[in-house]
DNA sequence: TAGATTGTTAATCGATTAACAATC
DNA sequence: TAGATTGTTAATCGATTAACAATC
């Protein structure tokens, strides 16, 4: 119920960055930091970085700076990450293990109930004591559990397909792995991550810089 | 040699998505498209879409839009795909092990060259006919083979030193997805691939559609 | 030729940076 | 108090959108 304005998208983007440098001043035992401190440390500019927290209200001091445990738990809090999330992982190929077994994610909060697949040599198997289990029993798993977040791992040609059972089914959020944009009804969030696209992105600097 | 002005980083980016759009479009047989088509499967205005294409010249027709064949190949050229690109992975986790298998990167002309990992454990271990090899060999393979592309998947507190290496090796493009900016030369490339990030960045979409 | 659609310039919008008064 | 640094407004910069003449 906060008063919020509008957050651009450039904003919400930059506020997982945030997260991860505080995590890691938090880590180093740093009290305090300005936003002189944190431009050199994460490379935008101070006036950006106080601009995009009073997106949020003034965490900070006037001729002190921030408190570093402070902020970290305001921006924790605007994330989300003072709640947990059930997720589930649909398609159990190789990203779909990477990441079921990507043990980071655990620390943020992430709790994984479920991995489907439709390949008879994968259901059964356990990965991190989660068996996999045969995608048709996944609608009634739905049923029965609260799921926040599905994350899709299979090809292309069924990804929309499972997004869309997902949403049928009260998933509130998709990850998305498959090489397409997935469309998602506006109630529902999603995140497309592009691995490809990535690469070639790479690809086009690397030749940039011959020219 | 081309006469480029300086292309923003926003257009770069759009760049691999029309090429995968292109490509799909080509692989229904479609021989024409116009931006005003391109725009409503993309999701850009067809007026940023002439734009973009505009940066590299003038690829189209008046009164008749795109030849989805010419567009395909310009675009391939400009992001360099009509070169081959040899890789190595280091770290042979999860995350590193999911690229070694993951068969999409073949199709553009990456060939992963090498693995390599410091557990004795995986160590002689294949994947995909590609050996895994103990870190300690990384630069005398450098020596002897031409890299282009380094792709790191070690934990975060190596990730940089892994870098370094490559780097002094004569690799000029880094894929990291270590969870920190890893930092280059400017004569290298980056890309920095953030899942952590990008799964926060759901978490806040689906928290601030609750408000 | 008439209709369609590009290439390109101009207008708008939004995001970043600079500046500085407020204040700790 | 003096020095430092925020919060916030104003200025700048860049990216997107609109418009339309050129032309296929």
């Amino acid at each position: 119920m906060d008063k919020k304005k509008d957050i651009s998208m450039a904003v919400i983007k930059r506020l997982p960055k945030y997260y991860r440098h505080l995590a890691e001043l938090l880590r180093n035992d740093v009290d305090r930091v300005s936003s002189k401190e944190l431009s050199e440390k994460i490379g935008f500019t101070a006036s950006q970085i106080r601009q995009d927290f009073n997106c949020f209200g003034g965490f900070g001091q006037q001729g002190y700076g921030y408190n570093v445990k402070e902020l970290y738990n305001e921006i924790s809090h605007i994330l989300g990450l003072d709640k947990k999330y059930s997720t589930v992982i649909i398609g159990a190929g190789n990203i779909g293990q990477a990441l079921a077994n990507y043990s980071r994610f655990d620390k943020f909060g992430f709790d994984l109930k479920a991995i489907f697949d439709v390949n008879p040599k994968l259901i059964g198997m356990r990965i991190k004591d989660v068996e996999i289990t045969d995608l048709d029993q996944m609608e009634s798993f739905l049923a029965e559990n609260k799921v926040d977040i599905g994350i899709i791992c299979v090809p292309q040609a069924q990804a929309q397909k499972v997004a869309d059972l997902l949403v049928d089914n009260g998933v509130k959020g998709i990850w998305n792995f498959a090489p397409l944009d997935i469309q998602v009804p506006e109630n529902v969030s999603i995140e497309n991550v592009h691995l490809s696209e990535s690469l070639l992105t790479l690809v086009y600097l690397m030749n940039d810089l011959d020219k």
